[in-house]
DNA sequence: GATTGACTCGTACAGTGTACGATGCGATCT
DNA sequence: AGATCGCATCGTACACTGTACGAGTCAATC
């Protein structure tokens, strides 16, 4: 009678091989274990996304039998919640930066999130109805602490982290949308065109046909930023 | 051999009772079409969420064979994009518009597409990675219209349109994912209290308590269109 | 009467997540 | 020494999925 673990993961063990020698298993896979099964399912949705990840699959690649994962993990739901924290852990700025640059702070926080996302493409269709991770949670909390050392009113602090978040959750999504069709943009620009009456001025401003997405987003952090904490 | 109509779908026909009687099928479903088909989808998405709509299920619904969708739809992806798309018609504010009040019909169209993906949760997570839908397309083309009007830079435009589609997208998402969850939210918070020492801040802005959802989006697009048209 | 095309649907196939229970293994206790 | 126990693995089975294929129905047309 196993106990089921369920949240409570399995520990890491001594397990086997723990005495001298690997006793007889020169090529076999290494033991199970969470960060194996996570940074496994990273590389199998970063191969086939996200509709490529099975238990199956996952467990093929790992060497074991379907159901060991789940020993593990309490559910495939589960997987995906940690391969997306897994993904999104931030490192900070190349060198501490100063006490009083904020800005420069939350922007290389924000677009560092947004490169982080748009390397791992599943992770943005997996962003809604996610659980919050302890990394999703750090970068909140350095958010918040900037915001708070620019000055942001105690009042305003919650509409400020929460307009930034949203906005470069929205960014990072959107780019999902257009970044796999070039050729569908084209398409539909030329459908813009054909219909041209009803959309005279998307059509006028090629938005569908802009592609400089890291500019776009980065100048829309700029406007936003101001919005919140005027230069002075 | 039928002719696949792959995404030419089925046009309306006669088919069956056009003459004088529906002949013998008093209480028989009527019959199929793209329309019926979308609606009961959307049903059955606001019934069960993403996960409960399978192509038998809304087969059963419609008193029809799984089979016989197909021949309406490519697919169940297809299905998906239809029933996005239509919940987002909009029909404009109440009354028509003074030509000059270019930011409350802006917000206007935004709570109101805010709103219109509340409705039916599902839509947030359907977002990411779907095509643009006409309904889509008309949001925006409002949107460029507006911002046009309301003196934003032709070089700035497609940066306004697309900060202001990305902070909606990211709120939207964003309430999706914290809607469900009040106990947890609670729980959450106390988790961050445990871990006190790692997200002081975000714990002392009680910013995972905050419901004010409704608020704080309209405060954030405030502060946003601020930055991207100052008032004066 | 034969043909065509629009439309419906039963069957089948390969694949899914995971419940259940059997099994093996190392460490601990008696 | 044997018995017991917890961790860990995994084969089988079940209910369910999307959809390819081809047979079927029925009204309109030739």
């Amino acid at each position: 009678m196993a106990a089921k673990p369920s949240s409570a993961r399995g520990k890491q063990s001594p397990r086997r091989g723990a005495s001298v020698q690997p006793l007889q298993e020169p090529r076999g896979e290494p033991p199970l274990s969470l960060e194996r099964i996570v940074a496994t399912a990273v590389e199998l949705l970063d191969a086939q996304g996200v509709d490529g990840l099975s238990m199956r699959r996952l467990a093929d690649r790992l060497g074991s039998g379907a159901m060991s994962l789940y020993w593990h993990v309490d559910s495939k739901e589960a997987v995906f919640d940690l391969a997306l924290d897994s993904v999104l852990e931030y490192r900070g700025p190349p060198r501490a930066p100063a006490p009083q640059d904020w800005r420069g702070e939350v922007v290389h926080m924000l677009e560092d999130w947004r490169a982080s996302m748009l390397r791992h493409p599943w992770s943005a269709s997996l962003l809604p109805r996610r659980a919050l991770g302890p990394n999703i949670l750090s970068r909140l909390e350095l958010l918040s602490n900037a915001l708070s050392r620019a000055g942001v009113a105690q009042a305003d602090l919650n509409v400020a982290i929460w307009s930034l978040w949203n906005y470069v959750m929205g960014a990072t999504i959107t780019r999902g949308s257009f970044e796999l069709s070039d050729n569908d943009r084209v398409a539909a620009q030329q459908r813009l065109a054909d219909l041209g009456e009803r959309y005279p001025t998307i059509e006028r401003s090629h938005l569908l046909l802009d592609d400089n997405w890291d500019g776009t987003f980065r100048k829309g952090l700029d406007f936003l930023l101001e919005g919140l904490a005027p230069k002075q």
